[in-house]
Parts: structure tokens; sequence; C-alpha cells
DNA sequence: CATGAATGAGCCTTCATTCAT
DNA sequence: TATGAATGAAGGCTCATTCAT
């Protein structure tokens, strides 16, 4: 019967933390945060009672963001490579044109506020992944390698090459190319 | 003449500044790090003028601490696949050895606090791999692929799997074996 | 007509005020006493205009529920001593069974934030005391001596075996007979 | 070797603590102490670690200043009655020329904060009295009553005499005679 | 050089109160 | 009338840094 929470604000402070975790870290302070969205100090603890909660969903939220950055144009249809490369380059168009929600991700991922389950969940989103990698190990496609840590690696290659690329266009295709040859090379069976 | 600074309580400073800083990021207390290190409040800041200056020291003095590591027991007369595997397990028995340097590098090289030129000059600690790889180039070994792409892709598998395979022996074992697998396929040609 | 005020919840908001009171003085939060009412923050303004409204009114509210208390069995046939002994047994009673009342009243008794005007208001709820008193005076029984002395006395007497004794039933009954002797001793003449 | 805490500070500090709590009971703030002691807001807690254990130091200061001024002019040699009318005179003395520590001490009494041990710590200092009442006891002169009680009972009737006169010399002197004899008949045999 | 007291800006959070719904 | 989102002041406390000793 009151006013009704607004998602729009809600947005806006995830939007808001999301720049300054970028450039500061988990030492981004709420009063920032609350500025740049717009709203009162107070108000960001009326939507994250804590800015412990806040940094928790702003993760999964990021995470939740590249998941489905990456299923969107995913080709259900395509072969193993194709699937995978699809991926691949999700994963750095992610980064290249969100560059702020990648750096707040990265920063996120290191810090000791994240509760250890909320980064299994955060993981978790990656399961969708599972039935094209068995897939994979099944035709004998891919070398057999657990899970968690074909994801990880593809992650990790993917951080690598946009960091190294951060603010060079030029250089940014180059190594999404060699990102690609040595993720396959780095997975595939012979 | 003055008493000279002491490397004794340098040392005592960058070791609790490890521990802080592999816990509670680039956020650690200048308090708190003296403290740990037996010395008081201001003697820290008569070692590092600053807190960004003991951050940037801290990050060079572990990448340096690394590269000794690296270096160790390095096999000069193996071949390019010997040498490269050297430097893998050197990789991941540094991090299971010291797992908070591993833990304060890593949230280092995710701070703003560290200039760029440090993260360069960290960069260039590796220079010295310069000569094996293009080795491996000039003997068809390797792929042929920029430097700083080669080395990032050596430290983020290595991290990926020290950070998956965190607190877990066993796991650690495989996945350093997967990863290297996974890394000679990622650069050796064809 | 729009919907009259419920005296239930006002009931429900000077209740739980009682409760918070009595543990964290005036300094107890709106919030938490609206939620311990069970109604939202806003409503407890549409019944007490302000935060020190409410402090006040419950003031009143527990001295005159202490008066109500007191004259339930009031024994007006009985002698002076008779007549004083009730309102000494009274008033153990009335604080060793709301426990919470008794707090609150002194934390309240306390607070700068009761008006003065109030406090006498709550002194003048003791007047109808005035009679027996008087009594007491004309027939020798008592010494002579100002009401607000009197009255005071007693309560203080009250209030200190009450919280002297507090959670010890067996020393509460000690300490009330005691309390008794010495308070006869203090006001009877001779 | 560095500067050594100054004595002077830690007291200006308890002055000022003591003026605030006064008017605004435990809920008096650090800000306002710090700056009426003259010092910056952070260096309260180079003197006191929490705001719980200023407040707590200043319980036990002040009982302890009490204790001072009621043993000062303590007649060693008087009968029993010389001994506690003493006292009585003391606390009223004591009260009605600090006034400010009557409140502080009077809102501490109530509020949460002060922990329990504390609480009987400050009741402790007033142990040395033991031995006047319990000769009292042997002699005769006193009813026989547990000593908790009996300090309590001056403490109270000195504490309602105080308040009840608060601000009225005239009063306080008539009241201080009528809370002797009622204290006397309150204690003495017969 | 070493110490740790002193400082005040800044942090996260709570709160009384207002007001759109 | 009842609700609870919105507000920004204020609170307790921490911190990097300075400086008297």
């Amino acid at each position: 019967m009151a006013r009704p929470l607004s998602e729009e604000k809600r947005k806006a402070l995830l939007t808001a933390a999301t720049e300054e975790v970028a450039t500061s870290g988990a030492a981004a302070s709420t009063i920032k945060i609350a500025k740049k969205a717009g709203v009162a100090e107070g108000t960001l603890f009326v939507y994250f009672p804590t800015k412990d909660d806040l940094l928790n969903q702003l993760f999964l939220a990021l995470k939740s963001d590249l998941m489905g950055f990456l299923m969107k144009d995913y080709p259900i249809h395509a072969d193993i490579q194709g699937k995978i490369r699809s991926l691949w380059t999700g994963f750095i168009d992610w980064g290249a044109t969100y560059p702020n929600k990648r750096k707040a991700l990265r920063q996120l991922g290191v810090s000791e506020r994240i509760t250890d389950s909320n980064k299994d969940v955060g993981e978790a989103l990656f399961d969708n992944l599972h039935d094209v990698i068995e897939e994979g190990f099944k035709t004998g496609v891919l070398r057999e390698q657990p899970l968690p840590f074909l994801s990880g690696l593809i992650n990790a290659l993917a951080d690598m090459v946009l960091q190294t690329a951060l603010d060079d266009a030029i250089k940014l295709d180059q190594y999404k190319a060699l990102g690609w040859q040595a993720l396959w090379g780095a997975i595939a069976r012979k």
C-alpha cells in the first residue's frame, strides 16, 4: 500500500556499484555508490541491508548478466567446436563491451566478502554448459577433464586476454584469435 | 651517524603485509601490518613513506620472489618442453608452498593502487624467458605468439589451477597434470 | 467518515514501547517498537506524532497503571498503618509482576525527554494519598513531613528493594519485609 | 619513547563525559564529549577504546570520587550514629556540590551498558562501611539487616532527597534534615 | 631511528520523520 | 487510516599519516 520498491533504483544502485567496484574493488564506498545512483545515502540500505549484501548481489547479478550474454546468440545446432567458440567469443565480447562489469566481477571474484556459497552459485550458473561438454567427451572431440577445470580454463584465458589487451582494439582482436587457438589446443583431443 | 634502516624490520613488514593483504586485499590496515610485524605503527612509515609505497614494493617483492623460485631449479640444458614444464611446475609449487604469497599477489594484481608502471615491471621480470620462447619459435616447437600473451597464458592457467584446487592436495596434483597437458596443447605447434 | 484510531493498536504500541524502553532506555528505536507492536513504522506516528510524545505518554500510562494497581485492593477502612502497608505491598508486587513496566518507568524517570510538567503530573497521581497521610499527621501516627518527601520515600525504598532483589524471589520476600520495617521506622512518630 | 598518554586529557574526557551523560544519559555522543574536552574526535578512542569502555570507566570513577568525598571528613572516632550521619551528610553534600556527577551516576546506574560486574565493583567500593555497620549490629544500635540492603537504603534516600530538592537550597536543607530522621528511624533498633 | 599519541576525514549503519501510494 | 520507501543527519569507530618525545 505504500510506495513500492523501485526496480529502477535497484538497478541504478547496482550499476553505480559496478562502476565504483570496478575501480576501487570491495573498498568502494556506499556513499559514493548511492550518490552516483542518484539516491540518498540511506536509500541504499533500503535495497541492500548491508554493504556485503550489495556486494554479493552485485556479484550474482554480474555473473548472471554474463551468462545471459553468452546464451543470447548461442548456436544450439552447431557442432562442439562451434559451440565452444561461441562461448569464447561471447566472453571476450562481453568483457570488451562492458569493461566495468568485467573489472568489477574480477575484483569481486578475489574478494573475501563474497561468501563461498555465493561463489559456488556463481559457478553453478555455468552448469548449463554441462551438456555441450559432456557431448564433447562422448564424441571424443574433447579430452576428458573435470568440468570445473574446463570452465575455469575458459574463464582464465578470456580474462587474461581482456586484461592484457585492455584499451587496445587491435590487440584485442589479435589476442582473441590467438586465444581461441590456444584454448582449442588446450582442450581438444590430439 | 644515525642508526641505519634495519633490513630485518623491512622484511618483517613485508611478510606481515603479505599475510594481511592475502586476506584483506589492498584494504589491509597499516596498523595491523605494523603490529603483526612487531614494530610500532609509525615505524612502518619510516620504511615505506606511504601505504601505496608499501603495496607497490610488496607487489614487486612477491613477483621477484616467485621469479627466484622459478629460476632455482631451472634446467638450463633441457629442451624447450622440459624448460617450460619446469616453469609450470615451479608456478604451481610456489603457489602451493606459499599460499599467502600467492593470494596477496593475486589481490594486488587486481588493485588500482599498484601503478601501471609497476605492473609492467612485474611483467618484465619474466623477460628472462624471452630466450627460451624465442628458441621455441625458431625450432618450430611453439606456435608463434606474442611473449606477453604466452606469459599471461601460463600465469592464468597456473592461477586457475591453484585457485580451483585450493586446500585439496589430491585435486592439486590432478589439476597440475591436466593443466600441463592443456598448457602444452595451447602453445605447441600442431 | 474515516476509520477511527484503533485503541488496540495504541495499546500494542505502548506495550511494545514498554519492553523496548525497559532494555534500551529512551534510546529505544521507533522502528523496533513499531515492529514489535505488529504495525508499520509510519503507523506509530499516526498515534504519537513524535517519539517524545510516545515516551511521555508511556511515562504517564505506566504511572497510571501503577496507581490503578495500588488502588485495586486498597483497604479503605483500615487504619493508617494498614493503608500504608497496603501501598508498600502493592508497589513491590507491581514491580515483581511487571518487571518491564518497572524497568521502563525507572529509565524514563531519569530521562531528559520526559517534560518536567509531565514528571509533575506523574507525581500528582499520588495526590490521592493526601488524605491518608494528612490523617496520619492529625492523629499523630506519622511524623509530619512534606507530602512529596513521603511519596518520594516510599518510591525510593520500593525501587531499591525491587532493584536489589531482582530475579531472586526469596530475597525479594525478605527485602519486602525488611523494607516495610525500615519504611515504617522512617515515617512513624517515635 | 613516544609522547606519553596525558593524564590531563584523560581527566578532561571524563569530566566532559560527566557533563554530557548528566544531561543525555548513555546516549551522550562521543563527538560532543571529545569536543567539550578539547581534543579531536579520534583522540577519545586513544584513551577509551570503546564508548562502552568510556561509560564503564566513568561509572567507576564517579563511584570512586563519591567514596573519596565520603571518607574525607569521616569521623573515625565518633559513635555509630555519628558515623552514619557523616555518611548521610557527605552523600547529600557531594550531590549538591557536583550535581552533574550525581546526575551522571544516576543515569549510568540505570543503563544497560554498564556491565553487571562493574556494577558490583561499584557496590564493593562501599565495603569499607562493613565495619561500622557490623559494629552497629553488635552493639545493638542498628537493627540487623543485610549490608546491601542498608547501603541501598542510604543511597536511595540520599538520591531521592537530592532529586526532589533539586535547585532549591532551602528545601535541600530541610529535606536533608528530614531525610536524616527518616533514615535513622529506618535503621535504628526500636 | 623508533615510538605511539594525536588528528580529522571517511566509513557503514541507524534513526526519526515525511510523504507517495 | 495504514503503509513502508525515502531521506540525510548523526553516531561510533577506523585509518593513514604526522610529529613530539
